[in-house]
This record gives C-alpha cells, structure tokens and sequence, in this order.
DNA sequence: ATATTTTTCGTGTTCGGGCACGGAGGCTCT
DNA sequence: AGAGCCTCCGTGCCCGAACACGAAAAATAT
C-alpha cells in the first residue's frame, strides 16, 4: 500500500533518480540496460508519478481554447459559454485556464483568423464548434500535427482523431420535434419556418433534423402537407410581411415548426395574431423560455450547451493532466422535453 | 500576472513564511498586529495557495462518504451511485476519494447504524440521502458539531446548517405530471397507483407530488373522478389480483399514474390486458425506460440522481479544498421529460 | 533585577519530481 | 599519448506549502 517514489525506483535498480527521470520521460541519454533495468522495476512496483509533485514542480498553467461563434446575450451561443465558467471552477485549482475565441459564424475567413489566433497561443487543448467543414478539417490537421488534442461539441465532423464530442444527435431531435408537434395524432398542414440568413450555407444540424422531421411525419402522419417559409433575421419588418402572406394565403395552418434557436423572433407576431396554434422549437434561449412560459410557444427541444462545452473541457483537461491515451468518445447527449410546467427550474 | 507566493508575502510583510502560514490556517500564534499585516497584503495582491504544493506537502487523502438506501442493480438509487464514480473521476487528482455506505431504507435502525459507520471512518464531508427525519437530524447535529460539512439530495430536511441540496421540486413535479398525463385536454377519470411497503410512512416527495398533481386536476380537469389502489412492492401476484379487480370495478379509467419509481412493476399487468391508455410515472430505471421505448408507459418525469449526487460531492468537495464560508444553497434541478422518441440517449 | 513563563516568530526540513550542470568513462583522431 | 568528443549518469537545487523545533521577545513572577 506504500506509495512508491522515484527515489525508491532509484534505489532498487542502483541508478539515480535523475536516470530514472530520464527513463520515465523518454529524454535519451540512458543505455539500453538501465532503461531495461527501470522498466522492469517500475512495471513490478507499478510505479505512478505523483501528479501534484509533477505538476508543482512543471509549475506552468496550461490553457484550453474554445472556439465558438461570437455571441450577444440571450443567444445560443452565449448560453454555451457559461460552461465555460463551469469548468473554470473546477480546473483553476490544477492550473488550467481556458479561453474564448470567437468568429463570425457567418464568414471562414474569421473563422481562420480565429484559428490562427489560437495556434499562436499555443494552447493545451481545443474545443471547436464547427461550423466550416473545410477550414475547421485544416484546423485540425494542424493540431493534429502539433500534438494538440481537441474536441467537437454542437456538430460532429469528419477528423482525423478528434479526443471527444459532445451533442445531441440532430436526426433524431427532428424526430422528436415532430413527435412533439403532433402530439401523437395525424395532421393535416404543418409549417417549417426556416429562420436563417444565408439559404445556401444551412447549418449541418439543421437539415439533419428536418430529415428526421420529415420521416415521422411520413411515418406516423403521412397526408400532411407541409410548407416552409425563408426569414431572414435581420429584418424584422420583413419577418411580419412573410408571415402576413403566407397565414393569408394558407390560413389553415396551426402547427408551426423551427429548427434553429430563433423561433422567439417570430413570436411576437403570432402574439399579435393569436390563435389555437401548437409551435415548437428548440433550445432554451430566455425569449424562447419566455414565449414557452406565456403558452405561445408549445414546447422547445432543449440541448444543454453549457454541457457540452464543460464535459469537453473537462474531457480535453483529463487527457492533458493525466496524458491518458487518446480514446475517441462521442458523447450523444439528452434532449430534453421543454413544456411551460418544466421550463420554470431549467 | 505572476503568481504571489506565501514567500511573496513573507516578504513584503517583513515577517517569515512560518508566520504566514499560521495566519493561512487560523493555527494562532501570532500577534494581532502580524495577523492584520497578512491578511491586508493577502487581500491587496490576491492570494490564492498553490493547490499541488500544498496537497504534495499534506499528503493524506480525504474521503467524503455517501449515504443512500441500499440499491440492487437498475433500481433509483443504483442509478445514483453511478455518480458516484463520475465525482470520482474529478477528484482523484485532488486525493478526495468517496466511499459508500448503505442503509435498509425501511429500517431506522439499520440507517443508525449507517450513521456511526460513517462517523467511525471520519469524513472530511457527508452526502445524505435522508429518509428518517428524525435520526437524520440526531445525525446532522453531530456532524455539525464536529465541524464536518454535508449536503442533502433527493429529500431536503430541516437542518442546522446543511451545505447545499440538490433535488427537483416536488410538488412541482406533481403538477408537471398531471400535464403530461392530460395532455391539456380534461379528462374524467384517472387511477393513482401507489406502489409502497408501508402505508403509513410514505415518503415526503411522494406526498408532495400528489399535492401538485392533485392541484393541477382541480385547475385543468375539474370534474375528474380520481381514484387510487395501494399495491405491496414486494407481491407480484397480489399486484395482478389488485389491478384484475380494479379494473373489473372501474372498466373505463384509462389514465394512470405512479409517484415513485416502481412504475415498471404494473407494466407486466397492463401489457397483458392490452387497452389505449396514457400512463405517466418517474424516474429513468431500465425497466422504465424499456416499457417507454415499447409504449405501455407513455412519459417519464425524470430527475437525474446522478447528477444530484455529482453535484453534491462537488459541492462538499469545494468547501473542503478551498475552505470557503459556508454558503448553503438550493438547487433545484431540472425536470426531465422522456417519452419513447428521447429516451434513447439517456 | 533576575528568573520563569508565555507569546510570538524564524529556520530548516520534507513532500516527489523536473531539470540544469557537470563529471566520469570510453571512443576516435591526430 | 594527448586532445577532443560522445555517451551515460549522478548531484543538487528548485517548485510552494506544511509543520516541527527551538529561539527571541514580551509578559509575568520572585
């Protein structure tokens, strides 16, 4: 039960820890015999460096970088970044410390920019919230090359040995949206309003969960009609005129479906036009809450971003003070039901 | 930016790291006017102990122990423990380790025992799971006495100074589950299984779910018939006599609720005498979760006993390294809602 | 004023490992 | 053989805090 030092492996093979030391770290300069002669007695003992000595003695603070979209209050990203304080608690006392860095979720040359950013850094490890594929494969080639490991929250990609992800699987929470939305009976008309700025650049998640939308309606209410709309964020004015147009011209239409965090913008005009609607969303976003909490929204599908973005710091600082070996998880995580009787301790 | 160090602060004070330290852990000795010296320059530069220095110059190890109902694999507080080794996991690098100790959650004697047990072995911090009330607080008072902080889950008692608790709100979660079990729409009559040894002592959450349920029947579905059957845990076949019998009764009661976990215990029954019901019951068991995905039960309140006990460790963790004033809190957490089409990834 | 106690403080060692430095021994080359 | 060079290894200090021990300073007693 003893704990066995560095000294005692000394000890027992005759050398001197400094031997030792270089046998335990790889750093040459010891003949094949006492590297056999070390490792040999250290598999025997089972010897385990002490991590507070080590690390006292290194004394250095790693950092690991999380790279998400810029984000204002109240938004999506914003509610990620909390996680980030999370972690914080917990990895100060090991000295870890982690750090923002932002790009403009509509433009890849920021987002190189801010990969560039991190690299100079020279960070400990990464968290990315990928949202080009490219760019974000070339990214992680880099840190492949320099050793660094990293993690995937939100959307998983294609990479070569990324350390962990962490997300809810997209297929199935537009699966479960459309569950939601029917409530379980067959419907007639549903509409799928596609709040985004940029048509052609749809996010990964969002098109997964329409095709999974799309299967349970086929499956479970195969004679709905459903429409979609285009709105563009920025314009609220505009938000009001296609609405108007489209409920004038299909006044028959009550469910109503979102499948990014933005179903609070169009809020405000179904409030103003009330009706006997069933609408979901997604994420917990406080309008969204909100809107949930005044009936007009029925239910949100909920990820837990703060989550994600502290179990993939705590996943990366486990592999940077332990040095454990790399071993790929993907974490698909709960998505939770939000109806206006849960939402209030959330 | 550079880190100040308890020779910093010798330094700066004209007096010896020896002194210092003394006034870091309140170990006396020193004068008033040393002691204000210190604990002024501490503030001014920020001084925080250097975490691996000093847990490599203690060296011992602390344990924080768990105190919860003895649990037989796939039950509710078998699922907790596994949070358990989540905390573990954290706090390893620290050297807190946890231990479990487990009491017949139908013998307070067997509870009283738990209690020395856990006395004998001197905790640095104690995680409650209290189902006795009054040797709960016998219990608290002495570790409140001998200075050992502890945190509540599940069920929140009154107690003098207990650090943190963590649980979902009962009544609440009372309401919540007449929602999901009407689905909005009134109903008009609906059966109350309640699956317990010990008729006479129901456990407070239970009692305080049924108040929340029993409110929002009165508020959304006023002329509902509400009945209810008490079924002994313990006799599967007294349990099919009960419900046969019941259901001979009262043919047309399509709508059943179980306040604890053991929902899963009448599956068998309902799945054999098939019918279009709605049956809403707690907590994500395996057993549970199977008759979810197999649609007998149709939605699942679920706290996450994991977490609870994750959190709570973490909580006495923090007080225990970190040594900071005792703050007591509420957690609340959130409800989760499960039906067959999230249950996947729980 | 001296002796004795108490209060207050400084010194020095320890924890286990990282790492710089330099020394001993063997080798090759003139 | 002496100079110059690797290869391999040991010594010793450092990281920042805990704590034992004993000494100086202050307070009290004789």
């Amino acid at each position: 039960m003893e704990k066995v030092t560095i000294n005692d492996i000394a000890r027992l093979t005759g050398l001197s820890k400094g031997t030792v030391d270089r046998v335990l770290h790889n750093r040459g300069e010891v003949s094949r015999k006492s590297y056999q002669k070390v490792m040999d007695i250290i598999k025997e003992l089972g010897y385990e460096p002490n991590l507070y000595a080590s690390l006292l003695a290194r004394g250095e603070q790693r950092t690991i970088a999380i790279l998400i979209p810029f984000h204002e209050t109240g938004t999506y990203w914003d509610i990620a970044a909390k996680g980030e304080a999370k972690a914080q608690n917990g990895l100060k006392p090991l000295s870890i410390v982690t750090r923002q860095f932002c790009y403009n979720q509509y433009s890849a040359e920021s987002f190189r920019e801010a990969c560039a950013s991190v690299l100079e850094n020279n960070p400990a490890g990464v968290v990315i919230a990928p949202m080009f594929q490219y760019e974000t494969q070339v990214f992680c080639q880099e840190l492949q090359s320099r050793g660094i490991p990293y993690s995937f929250i939100d959307t998983k990609l294609e990479a070569p040995g990324y350390l962990s992800f962490y997300g809810i699987p997209a297929y199935k929470s537009g699966y479960l949206c459309a569950a939601m939305l029917t409530s379980g009976e067959p419907i007639r008309e549903a509409l799928i309003v596609r709040i985004m700025r940029d048509k052609e650049r749809q996010s990964d998640p969002t098109v997964m969960r329409r095709a999974g939308f799309m299967d349970y309606m086929l499956e479970h209410s195969p004679g709905c009609t459903i429409r979609s709309l285009f709105i563009d964020p920025e314009d609220p004015a505009a938000t009001d005129d296609a609405l108007d147009a489209f409920f004038k011209e299909f006044p028959g239409v009550n469910h109503i479906v979102v499948f990014n965090s933005r179903v609070h913008l169009i809020v405000p005009y179904l409030e103003r036009h009330p009706a006997n609607r069933r609408v979901v969303g997604f994420d917990n976003l406080s309008a969204n809450l909100a809107a949930l909490k005044r009936g007009t929204v029925t239910a949100l599908i909920a990820q837990r971003p703060e989550e994600q973005v502290h179990m993939a710091i705590q996943s990366l600082a486990d592999k940077i003070i332990f040095q454990r070996m790399p071993e790929r998880t993907d974490n698909y995580m709960h998505m939770d039901i939000l109806i206006r009787y849960n939402a209030e301790d959330y």
